[in-house]
DNA sequence: CTTCCACGGGAACACTGGGGTG
DNA sequence: CACCCCAGTGTTCCCGTGGAAG
């Protein structure tokens, strides 16, 4: 036993055979280049050169579904762009914000509040009206004349919530005097734009890039670049690659899938102390990515929410009506002397359980017995029993 | 054509955690 | 200090509506 335990310490400590730098696996890293986004990079940066000569910029929207670089390429554009500048002394500043972060900037007085910090005007996070945060956000924009570019990723967040900030963002010009602003919103969702109205659309897409999906060569191609800095030599092959790949064109192109697949199929490797990551150890990795995102979505859930779940394993059908559920929820909670929540708020529910894709549902008309909704539990067999043991313990 | 029942949008409310002002 | 104002979240209440069975 203890030799184990000494193996396993000593294999940890002698440094990684597989890995060189496991920080560039990470989502955080931006790489120097982006392959297969050359044409995008150049769109971008045609677009908002104008910015050095202090022209106001067009807005301009990113589509895209996820893992199809739009962030990266935003991030090094804007990067590059910010270093001429400097070198340059032209007053040009870009402003990365992800609208959709919680509680950082997912709402119209915290984006505010967020750009007023960026610019040194610290904001509390509550108890100011919106209207002054916003005049303070303005004189801090407009205390030095300068051309901003305000790049807002997973804008689709901020839209849901508050049409009315995009609406009040794409007007900001009329309220600088010194300086100019320029937006370019990012998003994966291309149904957002009609929750604004005709005006504020068209102002915002003043020009518009869209990221297609990579197909499995491009990702291969990805993966190829990023495992030459990431691993030691001959410690990955490439079917290990290719079969990383392939995995991820199956789902939508989506790379940052791609190059998380490749770190734990690594890790997976590592932990078997093998010296390098085999086919094998890819499909371990598959596998425990799909259930890992199911069994972290269901542990985080509130109570409540929890509850509602439980009704819908409880039942075990291939698909149960809205109503079954909320009987068996209030029965449930009942018996452990709970209210239990309106039939409104478990339909509620029932919709954010669909959209993290824990559910499938459609809407039915069963004629003289109304209307209902039909749900579908789309957790596999294997998983689901982890799932009904994390459930058990409320 | 009627009838039924939940769907789903919207307003209103309660509550939390935090202002600024006298 | 007391007091009222502010934003955000989760919830309830109210109600018009869709659409196939009967």
């Amino acid at each position: 036993m203890k030799t184990d335990i000494e193996k396993i310490f000593n294999f940890y400590a002698s440094g990684s055979v597989i890995f060189a730098r496991k920080d560039f696996l990470q989502s955080s890293y931006l790489p120097d280049v982006l392959p297969h986004r050359e044409n995008h990079i150049k769109h971008l940066a045609q677009i908002l050169a104008p910015s050095l000569r202090l022209e106001n910029p067009s807005n301009v929207f990113l589509y895209g579904r996820p893992g199809t670089g739009k962030t990266a390429v935003v991030q090094y554009v804007g990067s590059q762009l910010q270093k001429i500048a400097q070198d340059k002394n032209i007053p040009v500043k870009f402003l990365y914000v992800n609208s959709g972060l919680k509680k950082i900037a997912d709402t119209e007085y915290r984006l505010y509040a967020y750009l007023c910090r960026r610019m040194g005007d610290f904001i509390p996070d509550t108890g100011i009206p919106t209207s002054s945060v916003f005049d303070r956000m303005i004189k801090a924009l407009d205390s030095k004349p300068a051309v901003y570019i305000l790049a807002l990723d997973e804008i689709d967040v901020l839209i849901e919530k508050s049409p009315n900030t995009i609406y009040t963002l794409s007007r900001i010009n009329s309220e600088l005097k010194n300086s100019k602003l320029s937006i370019i919103g990012i998003t994966n969702d291309l149904s957002i734009m009609s929750h604004l109205d005709a005006k504020t659309k068209s102002s915002l897409s003043e020009e518009e890039i869209i990221f297609s999906p990579y197909n499995a060569n491009q990702i291969k191609d990805i993966l190829q670049d990023r495992s030459n800095i990431s691993f030691s030599p001959g410690a990955i092959n490439d079917s290990v690659i290719l079969l990383c790949a392939a995995s991820a064109a199956k789902n939508h192109g989506d790379v940052r899938r791609a190059i998380e697949l490749l770190r734990i199929s690594a890790e997976i490797a590592e932990r078997e102390a093998s010296n390098k990551v085999l086919r094998k150890h890819v499909e371990v990795a598959i596998g425990k990515f799909n259930t890992d995102q199911i069994i972290s979505f269901v542990k985080t859930l509130p109570e409540h929410q929890k509850n509602v779940l439980k009704a819908i394993i409880e039942l075990d059908k291939p698909v149960v009506y809205t109503r079954e559920i909320y009987n068996k929820y209030i029965e449930n909670v009942s018996k452990i002397g709970a209210k239990g929540l309106t039939m409104r708020r478990v339909l509620d529910i029932l919709g954010e359980f669909e959209s993290s894709g824990v559910v499938g549902t459609s809407v039915i008309s069963r004629g003289r017995y109304g209307r209902t909704k039909v749900v579908e539990l789309k957790i596999g067999g294997n998983i689901k029993d982890d799932i009904e043991q994390l459930l058990v313990e409320i």
